[in-house]
DNA sequence: TTTCTTGCAAAGAGTTTGCAGCTTC
DNA sequence: GAAGCTGCAAACTCTTTGCAAGAAA
């Protein structure tokens, strides 16, 4: 962890910006949820408590500029508030999304699913790629158990990861 | 596209909702603007045309209806704006995007690019998919055939269609 | 000092909602 | 006349911006 922040020092630097406490809070609360997929406000809420001076404009600052350093990616599953997304050190591609309907649970897909697609429209549509977005919205593996159990009830985690 | 209408009539009325001249204008202009991705304040304006009365609230409920009713789909290319995209009639799947980081266009693919990809997740992620989201962002066609001619001018077309 | 950064409050943009009046069955 | 629908304005939510004060080089 402390080479990550160390690495996204570096890349702030050599663009002549600086790794305040703040912007270093708001990075660790993304490191440490590097599998969830918060929300500005849930960021902000987050960092409070490290740094319980931190305004929410600050977080949103930051986070746009982490975006500009590709250090994260901003995405929007629908539901009205942008999320943000570490990117995966040494991934050279954008992970994909599993949007549970049920529950709104986000997981991820790590493997590269798009590298055959992604030549088809490169050739076929003249189209040069430089990111994509991949999102399936369905039924998780976690409600397919429910329903089969004719379990309703909702063995619930963090509400902060769910797409409502 | 009297036929179309007809049939979303029926839709509607099937679930007692009516087909009220704002809603019948309202889904005129998205038959009318089927390549387009207009955004609420896009087809209030076109509707206007039609109908000076409608306010931009009754738009929005017709679009949140329609959207119930699976006669459009909303998306999000990520500018803060919902877009309304009128379903193919008879397309088993909702087509995929491609947008241009140069000039903001949005093209459509209407090909099944994802059948080998989504029977792999549904059976290594167990994730039984309803539905998906696929935009690629890069350089459209138009913009590379630009570059190659050192020519940056913009030879351009209606605004509405442009994600910013 | 100069430049960057921050917190706060205000402003903005997009969308939703409450409500009285109007249609439609 | 009950139920659904509409236009308007106000409310709301998420995000951005202006600005004076603070921190870093």
């Amino acid at each position: 962890m402390e080479q990550r922040i160390d690495r996204i020092k570096k890349q702030l630097h050599s663009q002549s910006y600086k790794l305040t406490p703040q912007r270093e809070a708001t990075v660790k609360v993304l490191l440490e949820h590097e599998e969830d997929h918060l929300s500005a406000e849930d960021v902000y809420l987050l960092v409070k408590e490290k740094a319980p001076e931190i305004g929410l404009a600050t977080v949103y600052r930051t986070l746009e500029l982490l975006n500009e350093l590709e250090v994260v990616d901003k995405i929007n599953f629908g539901d009205g508030v942008s999320r943000y997304d570490l990117r995966k050190e040494g991934a050279d591609h954008f992970h994909h999304h599993l949007v549970c309907i049920e529950c709104g649970s986000v997981d991820e897909i790590q493997e590269d699913l798009l590298g055959d697609v992604e030549r088809v429209v490169e050739k076929d549509w003249n189209f040069k790629i430089k990111d994509h977005r991949l999102t399936f919205h369905g039924i998780c593996h976690r409600c397919q158990n429910k329903e089969d159990k004719h379990n309703k009830t909702e063995p619930e985690e963090k509400e902060m990861n769910k797409v409502k």
